[in-house]
DNA sequence: CAGAAATTGCCACAAAATGCCACATCGGAT
DNA sequence: ATCCGATGTGGCATTTTGTGGCAATTTCTG
């Protein structure tokens, strides 16, 4: 009898801490079908590769401070703020945009504060909530069911409504970009959606700041085959950069 | 045997209070379902990192509990909050409910930050920002053309979607009440929009503070037969509430 | 304004859950 | 056959949580 992989052990604890922000050892070991002190062990296996922080009874993420989007906000935010005017530059009067949610896209839409005659399609309630304050921007709220960490809508409705729209251009972030230059999400609901907002716009712009590079998260991401550029405030390791070459895919570099 | 986690119990603590400023500790014992000495402990600890600051009965974020900026811009704030903790009484534990835009639907709003297991549906943007950062409640957003004025979501998409939802409770405002007891509305497009809400409710409530009263805005609104009550900070003058009563209206009066 | 009633804070101790270590067991590899 | 790594088991220390009593504070009431 071959037992299950310590290392798909492992996997799946990962997923589950990215899923719900924190897991007991106790549940684990009752739903993994293990002694509690083998997942005690894995979690002191994946603390020491910094996957995990060990907390009382099980493990958490993101260290005793939440990450919450005012804090993903503060987290580069120079180098965010930089691929924020990047990319607006490529916005033109009479356009209509979508704009992904996340911290780099609300940093775009600071960006954006000033423009006139222009259309933004977002699921973001940050970025909508901004951006219908400026007078020369018209905003369309996609609806949906509001996810508490992104502060934006997902699920069918979010997903019915896209199918309606066709844009000029669609900015979208990524969860991380894996050591193999591989876009990845935070879920497969997130993944397709963005695969849908890409697939609405004639132009896809993607936009990495430098701390997603090699940060592999749980999903595969769907990509449209043609990506107009990709926009990073620093140059990515080579490995990822020769994918990305592989991909044709332009690496556009903001600079502060 | 098996325990949920402090950390995540603290972490809901944490997103409590930057939702609504001030949590107290009998609510978040009875909500988190551990003892009230338990919740003090954690409150402890969060004021030790700086995350808290413990006052008499619960915790506090920033110096005072202070309503939002948005909430204190309102006019006549303290008949707002009256209808809001009041029209929130109606609300029970695992309610579906639609909340309007408008200031009177956000001081609503603030009444159900610290409830568990509720469900919103709203067309509001602050509503739905200030609601989805409350762990207990669910937030969808009605999606569409973002009005500025009302920082909500109008047009064929938000009815469209509307018409899928079928829910417990609708709060609704109004753009004023005519001298002869008649719910006016300022657009043919926002009347239509709250007609349909009013139809997804099995009960609906009007939210009417006293400076509605025999303000008359452009259109006449659309109303549907059963209102369950129209909640108001003070009564109406005697020829509007003559209309109420002939129209079998209840009027129910929040105090301060 | 004073006193009563209710709520809350605090402390100490007990109970429960968890962490940790040493050692036994099992299966596969050398 | 033996070694080696991974896992389970049991005992004990540590941490966390609950409980009850009592003081302090707030709130109600007349």
């Amino acid at each position: 009898m071959n037992r299950p992989l310590a290392i798909s052990r492992q996997d799946h604890i990962v997923k589950a801490l990215d899923a719900s922000g924190a897991v007991s050892v106790s549940l684990l070991a009752e739903r993994l079908g293990v002694s509690r002190e083998t997942i005690r062990r894995d979690l002191k296996a994946l603390a020491d590769q910094g996957r995990a922080n060990i907390v009382h009874g099980g493990a958490a993420r993101g260290a005793t401070a939440e990450p919450s989007l005012a804090a993903r906000q503060a987290a580069n935010a120079s180098g965010k703020a930089a691929i924020g005017r990047k990319a607006a530059s490529f916005v033109e009067e009479g356009m209509v945009v979508i704009l992904d949610s996340g911290s780099t896209t609300l940093a775009l839409a600071y960006a954006l504060l000033e423009r006139k005659d222009i259309t933004v399609l977002t699921n973001s309630l940050p970025i909508a909530l901004l951006l219908c304050r400026s007078p020369g921007v018209k905003v369309t709220m996609l609806g949906g069911e509001i996810d508490p960490n992104d502060e934006a809508a997902f699920g069918l409705d979010t997903l019915a409504t896209l199918e309606h729209f066709r844009v000029d251009l669609a900015f979208i972030g990524v969860g991380g970009i894996s050591p193999e230059g591989e876009p990845t999400d935070y879920s497969r609901l997130a993944s397709e959606q963005r695969h849908i907002m890409m697939k609405a716009g004639q132009k896809v712009f993607l936009l990495v700041d430098h701390s997603k590079f090699e940060r592999r998260t749980p999903v595969k991401m769907l990509v449209v085959p043609r990506i107009a550029g990709l926009i990073v405030d620093k140059p990515p390791p080579k490995r990822i950069a020769q994918a990305f070459m592989g991909r044709r895919w332009p690496v556009i570099q903001a600079r502060a």
